[in-house]
DNA sequence: GATCCAGTCTGAATCGATACAGAGAGGTGC
DNA sequence: GCACCTCTCTGTATCGATTCAGACTGGATC
């Protein structure tokens, strides 16, 4: 049996109150009776008090939690997550804070499990697609969290940390409509929940399961509209994942056609590097060349010469966490939207004539 | 106030006992009670068994610690660390495990009350220097760990995987004095504890003060020795970090001299690619060329055509999980050392004759 | 009809600490 | 000399669950 603060109260002679004081406010007794205390606790090998047994009784843990509605270990294949936790972990750091990092099994009832079973004193919540879900959960357990994903229904005093989407993602499109392209693929991930790799047929951009996705859809095509290429017009392509593999089997085909798209517009830089992976695979290389734009600018989106959006992945993951640990006594001041650039690069270019 | 257990029970009219076994262990209740009290607890905004009262009661978490001895932020900007977390992640996943990523103050009283308050059942120590003191408490509280760092006066039970650190180096070096070096520099983050950045003066290997850098950079004097270099001939040079940054400031002024090392050999491939980017940045550029090599394989260093020495970083995160939530029966079986692969890139190349 | 058993449910003890009101000792001010 | 403080320390209630031995019920067994 390890010792507990009992143990050491008996071998001192005191109370199990003044032991406890001994560790969380030395001010409550005298220091000669502290170090008696203390020094009895490293005779018998006491490691102090009980963390489970000390959050329980004062009602808090010390510790954020984050959750990944995709898989965790693939969060951290995931330049950009990976960013994102950089900044949760300065925050948390400057806070003492310890970040416990929930992996979500795949059924739902036990995901809703794990979400309630988790000793935390609030969550940042990376991504929420339909997982409302998760939200429930943290809400029914009176727990403050902070979301990075845009919300349809989000109530007015919901903290929340993100860009505008629909706006930056109109930017770049703008960005390849002036460059002359009118034959146009969007590739996302996940578009629809169970549809297959490929082109798609979506009625609206409503249709799209991720907000994330709806936003940069959305975006896509008011730049497109606004020179005269309908929704009907523009192909949305389905990747499986949000991988390079994944993008690469998804636009596999899209360019043989009599009519291929001259640019291709990602929703995120993986599947952006993805869609340069399949033209360079191509008989022939990328000829004639299409266009390809990414989305976060992750660090090998330079290397790729990748045109992208630039949103501040590492503020993401700083602000979200600090929302969440000192929240901000103005609600509106927990809604907090960063800026975005359009960074140009090689991997844009005028509709080539042919 | 939140519902609790009991607020559950007396709605529905049942003992405590009951509802706590409608959650964990639905065969001891009828099928019909049980609705009924999931029911209720609906109804309440019952969230649930709170998760901190239930490990108290319980005597297990649900979670393991990470530690890691540099700052947390930095270990997601490393990309060997975030590697081995992938791996941790893998493994935590398929056990249903949190994992509790634990930020330790700089002060070390303060970082030893982080360790000791951390809510785990165990932890995955990355990287041990001469940080013994969080061992200490780890055993002291009496819980498993697993370490990644060699350690010198390790217990036989003690679970450990990782590589064959001097081998490994030794191959590498081998394979830079067959190439004809023979004056030569070994980069190090941290030699010793308060050095300054650049060439340092060490009577012996066993003044390094890291284990890991200590088994490195004995595996290069291994392999130095047999071609007739002795260890006075060597130069080693210290890092402030283990950063691009900081590797290419301690190696600012090194080719200035009459007699300029012909190679450098990096403790790690984020270094390399430092003294890479130093290079790259003198005047005429790197000319002559100076062969540089690193350590790990991390993503990167093919790009850059590093030549290194490849150990699998997933396997070691996933692995040292594996050790921490499975035990193996056999003690013997908690001491696992990966294999190694030198990979030979463009950055090492036979001395220029000048 | 007595015995035994499986299936359900209950009650008390327990996990290891912290909070808070208050007791007692010793010192100050007037 | 008395009221009043301050400084230390104690005792009890409490945080919110789980555990385990046992009570009760209704049916099957012989």
């Amino acid at each position: 049996m390890k010792p507990t603060l009992q143990a050491v109260a008996d071998a001192v002679g005191v109370s199990r109150s003044t032991v406890s004081n001994a560790y969380s406010r030395p001010d409550q007794l005298s220091a000669a009776l502290r170090e008696r205390i203390l020094d009895a606790a490293r005779q018998l090998g006491y490691p102090g008090p009980n963390p489970t047994a000390r959050s329980l009784r004062r009602g808090f843990v010390g510790s954020i939690g984050v959750l990944f509605t995709s898989q965790l270990s693939y969060a951290f294949t995931d330049p950009f997550a990976v960013r994102f936790l950089t900044g949760v972990s300065a925050a948390a750091e400057r806070h003492g804070t310890s970040m416990l990092l929930v992996p979500l099994p795949p059924a739902q009832t036990d995901a809703r499990r794990a979400v309630e079973n988790a000793a935390v004193d609030g969550f940042c919540v990376y991504c929420v697609a339909d997982e409302e879900w998760a939200l429930d959960v943290i809400r029914a357990r009176g727990l403050p969290y902070v979301s990075t994903a845009p919300r349809d229904d989000a109530g007015a005093d919901e903290r929340y940390v993100g860009i505008d989407e629909r706006a930056a993602a109109r930017g770049i499109a703008a960005h390849v409509a002036g460059l002359g392209h009118r034959r146009v693929a969007l590739l996302a991930d996940a578009v629809l929940p169970d549809a297959p790799a490929g082109p798609l047929t979506l009625d609206g951009v409503h249709e799209a399961w991720h907000p994330t996705t709806r936003g940069r859809l959305t975006g896509f095509a008011d730049a497109f509209g606004e020179v005269g290429v309908d929704w009907a017009d523009l192909t949305v392509v389905n990747a499986l994942g949000n991988s390079r593999q994944a993008a690469a089997a998804a636009v596999a085909g899209l360019f043989d056609g009599p009519a291929p798209p001259t640019a291709v517009l990602a929703g995120s830089d993986v599947l952006a590097l993805g869609v340069l992976d399949a033209l360079a695979q191509r008989p022939g290389g990328a000829n004639p060349p299409v266009s390809v734009t990414g989305f976060d600018d992750i660090p090998e989106a330079a290397a790729a010469g990748l045109t992208t959006v630039r949103q501040p992945a590492e503020d993401k993951g700083r602000i979200a966490a600090e929302l969440l640990l000192d929240p901000p006594a103005d609600a509106a001041a927990g809604h907090v939207l960063l800026p975005t650039a359009l960074v140009v690069r090689a991997s844009t270019g005028p509709v080539p004539r042919s």
